[in-house]
RNA sequence: GCCCUCGUAGCCCAACGGCAGAGGCAGGCGACUUAAAAUCGCUGUGUUGCGGGUUCGACUCCCGUCGAGGGCACCA
């Protein structure tokens, strides 16, 4: 800067240096820490009467990469939310940890060689030091990493609760596995086989707890994918059968593996969405994973097979007139004894599959259907196949006759595996009826106009139902269904079932960088939990830490855990009862939500090596009815502000509900939810441009230009081409908050993200728009300071009345504004105050005081550094907010609007406390209006007071 | 295919069913400057994507349609 005429200007670098300054006080003085009240960090006294208020971000996964300008968005967003509840008197908690453990870091360590400790770390690092330069106001103190002993020893803590406890469906909810016991022995839960208890050995007994704990051992199908070098839970799938990370194929196979039970509180987790204050698209895409469909399960005889019954869920049993036929899945276990030696009579030509017997039809169609992956099952061309299997079952209502298929449209993990097939009312049924030659009996009245060749599957009343002795005939589809199930029960066909998309959680990985399970296995095999005292089970240093990853396409090929490489650790003697005896460890590792599965818990608490979370912390910070949820009807408590992205609608958030209602349960916790409020923001995105070959040439360098009235884009002097779409490296058009804060300053990087637009809305990142938020922040230093002598300029004459109305209209807006996180009109506002107050010969310092006080959530560096330079020696981070006069809100005269036939024709400066009557009047008398009248006849005037008259008139 | 969100000035975006424009970027004009940058001041005429409907009055509510983004997808 040779600039000696304005040396303090506030340029990027002045900034800068105020910046670092208060981000320095605020550390010394570690002005943002929030007192506990209870627990070791036990601060009665400062938690006193405030109101408190519990903010958080879904926390970073700390990559190799650092953080480009998208991902502070929630961050900022949520640190502009936390100073502004600090200035309406709220003890605040706001921090933000890591979630460290997981695969990428893993895979970041093999590619660099080194530890997965090491680079996780080093990430960490560098993280902190990109996050502190941005000024968030997180308490320091609370603090974590998911991959700290100190914290994972609670994680594993949870899992022996969660491991130690069953679902107890008579009280609808989850109670210590002790109980269980008791249960079992007096009958009123009944056995796997369903002897007595008495009767069980002790293997026996074990296997019966075993089977309905929340966490167990299965050895069901699990997603494995060879590429990626392990097991994943369903909800790590994408909808084209691959791996979510990685895009690996998956492929179904039987494996020992962990389960959370999660599906047993389907219905609550379904339920209780209602009770949480979250954006509706979220709530809707739980729902649909979890995915609660009520209808009926219904048992059809098969003809020539005694006993053997086919069972069905159906949604609409209501159709059951209309079922012609029935269809299984290819893994249904029944095929195999349904199939007759050669074709009944009655076998249609298009049934057979050209094959000269039944069992060869099934054996070569399942044996397609097996070679088929799920992708090419669910993503091939929607043509219904199937195949005949030579059996007949009969409708229990209507005693008709109906083939039984083979067809890979249904599918084994959902429902029963067998469908009865009803192709008036169903599309897939009516498709596959079409194909086959197969009846079709419309059994609900279509809608008028409703084209022949078509299914219904609209609401409408049943037809062609009726038998001797039940119809259903003129009932709606509700009734109808009532009426038939009642039907099914008292004949025994049937009865009225709930069932679930949602399929257990597969809880273990092939990975090393992961949580250890604190679980051993004696020499049988069995798994005995380890006790609190062995905690934490610590991940062993290993040579080798890579998985065992395989051709992506090898199904065949078997997981194999890093740790089971780690022998001196996994073969441990240990004293669990029965005396020292050898043991072997677990090998998988947790999955890396396991970490995310609580840690708003740990936030409240993250000191006590006592407890998980002081019941009395838990309670002040998350506790129902408390915070945003003061006043609520059957509040459930948790965290009242969490942003993140919508990305994670059914995975953590599924997860963290589940844990968290475990533990409320077990009496552990007193809030039964989470995150009480949830909210999403947008994306940041950015254009990326390629050159003639397309590759991503760098963004920044990229210049635009006018030819022919048509915008082109050139780098070196060559077209190129734009796309928008993720920032990314290999994309070449990353912009790192470093960049910003060295070219501007944190402030108006801070100021500039929170102005960009709404703060759920995803928008286009353009550095060089960044300038408008800088010029706001130097025309407030200006308003405050002398650019050239440094003094403060502002006077203490009073405020002159127009200066006071914008003032106090501001005040009242940007309340509001802050309130419903609208940072965007906020920042908007204040720079309108702003530019009144520049226009002034001196601004008046009561105006600045107020105006430097808004500021500071949005930019709180230079609102500290102004609020000392108008005089104040403390912080202003618990200066209360200002609050707007009604008295200056109100204006004496208003602008009313006169319409003539909607169309604005004249305005009137008049009273605010107008009467309808006399502004009716005011209107009617304006030599303009009548002009517009003339020759018409007044039909209605519509008075709004004081601001719009609209006379209809023609 | 179904569901959700969103379409306003060249761009990002405001606007309790009541005057289409708060704020910013870009552009234009002017001031300052020997000049340029920076800075400061001034500067907004548009099919509110399109077509219907409700209403005295629609960017706003309803129906249809087109486009963008996201989610689900043979779930019986």
């Amino acid at each position: 800067m040779s600039d000696t005429e304005h040396g303090h200007r506030y340029t990027a670098e002045l900034a800068g240096q105020i910046e670092k300054q208060w981000q320095d006080v605020w550390e010394e003085q570690g002005t943002f820490e929030a007192p506990n009240p209870t627990g070791p960090w036990a601060d009665p006294q400062g938690v006193a009467e405030r109101e408190k208020v519990m903010i958080q971000d879904m926390f970073p996964y700390p990559s190799g990469a650092g953080l480009h300008v998208g991902h502070p968005l929630g961050y900022i967003a949520t640190d502009v939310y936390a100073r502004y509840q600090r200035t309406q008197g709220k003890n605040v908690l706001y921090t933000l940890g890591y979630d460290a453990f997981g695969l990428p870091a893993e895979q970041y360590a093999v590619q660099t060689g080194q530890h997965p400790r090491k680079t996780t770390e080093d990430n960490m690092v560098n993280m902190r030091r990109q996050l502190r330069q941005l000024g968030l106001s997180h308490d320091m103190r609370r603090t974590f990493a998911t991959i700290e002993p100190s914290y994972y020893k609670w994680t594993q803590w949870i899992f022996l609760q969660i491991f130690n406890a069953w679902y107890d469906e008579d009280a609808g909810k989850a109670r210590p596995i002790d109980t269980l016991v008791e249960a079992l022995e007096s009958g009123r839960v009944a056995t796997p086989d369903g002897r007595a208890w008495a009767e069980l050995n002790a293997t026996e007994r074990a296997a019966a707890v075993n089977a309905r704990r929340l966490a167990y051992k299965s050895d069901a199908p699990v997603n494995w994918s060879p590429g990626l070098g392990t097991v994943v839970a369903n909800e790590e799938v994408t909808a084209d059968g691959r791996t979510e990370r990685g895009n690996f194929p998956v492929f179904k196979r039987n494996l020992p593996q962990w389960m959370m039970r999660i599906t047993a509180y389907a219905d609550r987790l379904v339920d209780d969405l209602e009770r949480l204050d979250w954006p509706e698209s979220i709530k809707l895409q739980q729902r649909n994973w979890i995915g609660r469909s009520n209808g009926a399960s219904i048992r059809f005889d098969v003809e020539n097979h005694e006993g053997a019954q086919l069972e069905v869920f159906t949604t609409r049993p209501d159709t059951i007139f209309g079922a012609t036929f029935m269809v299984v899945a290819p893994e249904h276990p029944l095929v195999d004894t349904l199939v007759p030696d050669t074709w009944p009579e009655g076998t249609k030509d298009a049934w057979s599959g050209g094959a000269t017997s039944p069992r060869e039809a099934v054996d070569t169609y399942r044996r397609e259907a097996s070679r088929k992956s799920d992708l090419e099952r669910q993503t091939g061309e929607k043509g219904k196949t199937g195949v005949f299997t030579g059996a007949f079952a009969t409708n229990p209502v209507t005693g008709r006759r109906m083939p039984v298929f083979v067809a890979d449209y249904v599918l084994m993990g959902y429902g029963t595996g067998a469908i009865m097939a009803v192709p008036a009312q169903d599309e897939r049924d009516w498709d596959f009826a079409a194909a086959y030659d197969l009846d079709v009996i419309r059994t609900v009245q279509p809608s008028e106009g409703h084209p022949e060749n078509k299914p219904f599957t609209g609401a409408g009343v049943a037809i062609n139902s009726a038998t001797s002795g039940l119809s259903l005939d003129g009932l709606g589809i509700e009734d109808a269904k009532v009426k038939i199930i009642e039907w099914l029960e008292a004949n025994e066909r049937g009865s009225g079932t709930t069932t679930y998309r949602l399929r257990d959680w597969l809880f273990s990985r092939q990975r090393y960088w992961g949580e250890p399970f604190p679980v051993v296995y004696d020499e049988n095999g069995e798994a005995h939990a380890l006790p609190e005292s062995m905690l934490p089970v610590e991940l062993p240093d290993v040579a080798d830490y890579s998985p065992k990853t395989y051709d992506p396409e090898d199904a065949q090929s078997m997981p194999e855990s890093p740790l089971s490489r780690a022998s001196e650790w996994v073969s441990v003697e240990l004293d669990l009862g029965d005396g020292r005896k050898t043991y072997t460890r677990e090998t998988n590792t947790m999955p890396n939500w396991a970490g995310s599965c609580w840690y708003e818990l740990r936030y409240a608490d993250p000191a006590n090596d006592e407890r998980f979370v002081d019941t009395g912390c838990e309670e002040y910070w998350l506790g129902k009815g408390r915070g945003f949820g003061k006043g609520v009807a059957n509040d459930p408590g948790g965290v009242d502000l969490y942003v993140g992205g919508a990305e994670h609608a059914v995975l953590h958030l599924l997860y963290a509900r589940f844990w968290h209602k475990v533990l409320f349960d077990l009496g552990l916790i007193s809030s039964e939810e989470p995150f009480r409020k949830l909210y999403n923001q947008g994306m940041v995105q950015a254009y990326a441009y390629r050159d003639g070959r397309g590759q991503p040439v760098p963004a920044a360098e990229v210049t635009e230009r006018e030819v022919d009235g048509e915008t082109v884009f050139e780098w070196q002097g060559e077209r190129v081409t734009r796309e928008y779409g993720k920032m990314g490296k290999s994309l070449k058009n990353v912009v790192t908050p470093d960049e910003m804060c060295d070219a501007f300053g944190a402030d108006t990087f801070r100021v500039y993200e929170m102005s960009m637009g709404p703060l759920d809305a995803s928008r286009p990142w353009e550095t060089r728009a960044a300038v408008g938020s800088q010029r706001f922040l130097q025309r407030l230093w200006r308003n405050v300071v002398d650019e050239g002598s440094g003094e403060v300029t502002v006077t203490d004459a009073p405020m002159d009345d127009a200066t006071k109305r914008a003032l106090h209209q501001t005040i009242d807006a940007v309340s509001a504004d802050f309130e419903n996180l609208c940072f965007n009109t906020a920042v908007a506002r204040l720079i309108e105050l702003n530019n009144t107050l520049t226009k002034l010969d001196a601004v008046p310092r009561e105006a600045a005081e107020a105006l430097v006080l808004m500021t500071a959530p949005l930019a709180p560096h230079i609102g500290e550094e102004l609020w000392k330079r108008l005089g104040h020696d403390t912080t202003l981070a618990f200066e209360p907010f200002p609050v707007a006069d009604p008295a200056f809100l109100v204006q004496d005269t208003v602008v009313a609007v006169v319409q003539v036939a909607g169309k604005v024709r004249d305005r009137l400066d008049v009273a605010a406390d107008i009467s309808e009557a006399d502004l009716e009047a005011a209107a009617m008398a304006s030599e303009r209006v009548q002009s517009f009248l003339e020759g018409k006849t007044v039909r209605k005037v519509i008075v709004r007071a004081p601001k719009l008259v609209n006379i209809v008139a023609n």
